[in-house]
DNA sequence: CTGTTAGCGCATTCAA
DNA sequence: TTGAATGCGCTAACAG
């Protein structure tokens, strides 16, 4: 199959590669006599244009990048879904990339995208200053951020309001008349999650319950963590964090503390279901034993045992609505500075009121 | 931001062109001390090579086209994660497609990725005869097949020994006593689905068993069909075969038979969701009234009600070959024809013998 | 209404 | 040990 160009099909039409061109990009009037003639010359040569040969003359690649910390975590796969879609009607591409939420990684996977001349990107970034990133949205590469900050980066934010989520998870175990709530947080690096925290303190205040820092642990929350049950992906340790412990064993060391708490809210998905393998292995029950309640539902979270009482993102939206976004910068156009995303609490099964006998 | 072309990077190192791309690809000698002089430059200019261009000339991208049906089945996410590893120890990209099992749509993309000149092709085909794709492959495009076959497409096929796994569960739930077993199963078209129903139907045989049609359901197996329960994907009809149920809808007709089932094989990880929905809207129990096995694990099997008996694949060690072999075919290296790698039958608590009273 | 020409940024052949 | 020159396939002035 050798490729046939530009040049074979304006010589099979009689006319110049210009005209060839024209036709193609309705650049500018062909009669329509030659018209008929070059397509059937493209036709008949079953010619298709090289992207990348007009790329270099049009400086431009109809690609974007997508930077996620892991495609496996079902928050990202959807994410990842809405950019694809959106990005795609534009008859743009998308390159994805996982990080692991390791800087070294994002830092390498930006390089080689500039270097591809990537036309935006949409990128979530692991939080830690990258001067990289600060360069490319400097030098006018338009970028959007997705679920988190990042330091210096002056670029739109799409997300969810996950302070006001955490407030309403953590109210909502307030009224049921839990006082001693315990939280599973994430990595500080990680806006969202500083923010999950936030609300989570702010609910406690308004409630008179005093904070408790021995309550607030921290773990990795990313997906790929530790041996999972199902699929067999590489455990990868938490690069800027070698000690971080996984949820599972960050909530069985809560559930050692000498006064536990009688309900908590896990901060992401993925710890959520670490946390009841660990709960499990402990042969503590939920609700009965702990309340929990989870950031980010889940299709399987309905099934779970029991269904899982969650605050709930408009996942596939929000990357519809980051490549939207990214597609008017790209375009030059004006974009209005994006709102926070509404969460939703989905109640199920996995809260109740805490026992009289507080102490199990 | 102006770019800084290679043709900078010569002027200010007082060389030529020539010489700065030896220098970077290490194509021929280049004295020490220009080399230095060289490398100097490209630092003080923050030099970035242009890709695009150097694909131009060299005729490669280094760029993949990644088609699957939808990113959002755990399945294809898990697979996408171990390409795009592999991929990338290559220095390669991936370009991610979803083609929600539609031939318009796969037919498509093989054209943009196409005109996009990418290095080679791991497609999830939809099974319908691709004209293109048969085409791309005489082309000797570098094209690897995951999962599934497709008519006519002479390329290597990276999948799981689909029959064997299929017999396996079957074979498992006569050993456990079942003698009535139905099987839910996808599309005709889709050829990793007709092993299953053959596994399922040679298990029967070698059993004794009789065939019954009755018990072998079809259903749309993809993944964001219908209104799921945690994530707003937009719900799209099977593009060659509109009228097909739904795996809920598919399992409810099942058991509205006249001789119910006592066990049931479901043939992916979204038909079992939905079956377990079926099931619990009908207030029937699993494993007391259905023994359900299904394929696929899934992080989540273990949690639900109850903890789901499956066949497991490798997934991500499925993606990560195919890579593997696809980079060999690229590199123009020699290949073995891939053997099927082996499944796992993970025995939880979703199947029992079946009831003495076999007619609920 | 259409053709000629000059690059886009780079790798590479041929000379030196 | 290095440069000059050519062209990858295409678009976009500029001419006519």
């Amino acid at each position: 199959m050798t490729k046939v160009t530009i040049k074979d099909v304006a010589e099979r039409a009689g006319v110049s590669t210009a005209t060839v061109s024209h036709v193609i990009n309705h650049t500018r009037f062909v009669s329509e006599e030659t018209r008929q003639r070059v397509l059937a010359a493209i036709e008949a040569l079953n010619y298709q244009p090289n992207a990348i040969a007009r790329g270099l003359v049009t400086n431009s690649t109809q690609t974007i990048g997508l930077l996620v910390p892991d495609i496996t975590n079902p928050f990202f796969t959807a994410v990842a879904r809405g950019v694809e879609d959106k990005i795609n009607q534009h008859g743009y591409h998308t390159i994805f990339c996982n990080t692991d939420e390791d800087p070294a990684r994002e830092d390498e996977y930006l390089r080689l995208l500039a270097a591809r001349q990537i036309d935006g990107l949409i990128v979530v970034p692991t939080g830690m200053r990258s001067e990289r990133l600060i360069r490319l949205a400097e030098g006018n590469l338009p970028i959007i951020l997705l679920d988190r900050e990042t330091p210096e980066v002056a670029a739109p934010l799409i997300s969810v309001d996950n302070e006001s989520g955490a407030y309403q998870a953590t109210q909502y175990l307030i009224e049921l008349g839990h006082q001693r709530i315990g939280i599973l947080a994430g990595v500080e690096t990680i806006s969202t999650m500083e923010l999950r925290v936030d609300g989570y303190k702010r609910a406690l205040k308004e409630a008179g319950i005093p904070i408790e820092e021995s309550l607030i642990v921290r773990a990795d929350s990313r997906f790929n963590v530790g041996p999972l049950a199902a699929v067999d992906l590489p455990f990868i340790r938490h690069p800027h964090n070698q000690n971080m412990p996984n949820a599972f064993q960050a909530l069985k060391n809560l559930l050692d503390n000498e006064f536990p708490p009688s309900a908590i809210f896990v901060t992401n998905n993925q710890m959520t279901l670490w946390a009841l393998h660990a709960l499990r292995e402990s042969h503590l029950r939920c609700p009965e034993d702990l309340s929990i309640i989870g950031f980010d539902d889940h299709d399987w979270a309905l099934l779970s045992t029991p269904p899982l009482t969650v605050i709930r993102q408009p996942i596939y939206q929000l990357g519809q609505t980051a490549a939207d976004l990214l597609m008017k910068l790209i375009q030059q156009q004006a974009v209005q500075p994006p709102s926070l995303f509404p969460v939703e609490l989905i109640v199920r099964e996995s809260c109740q009121p805490p026992r009289k006998n507080s102490s199990r």
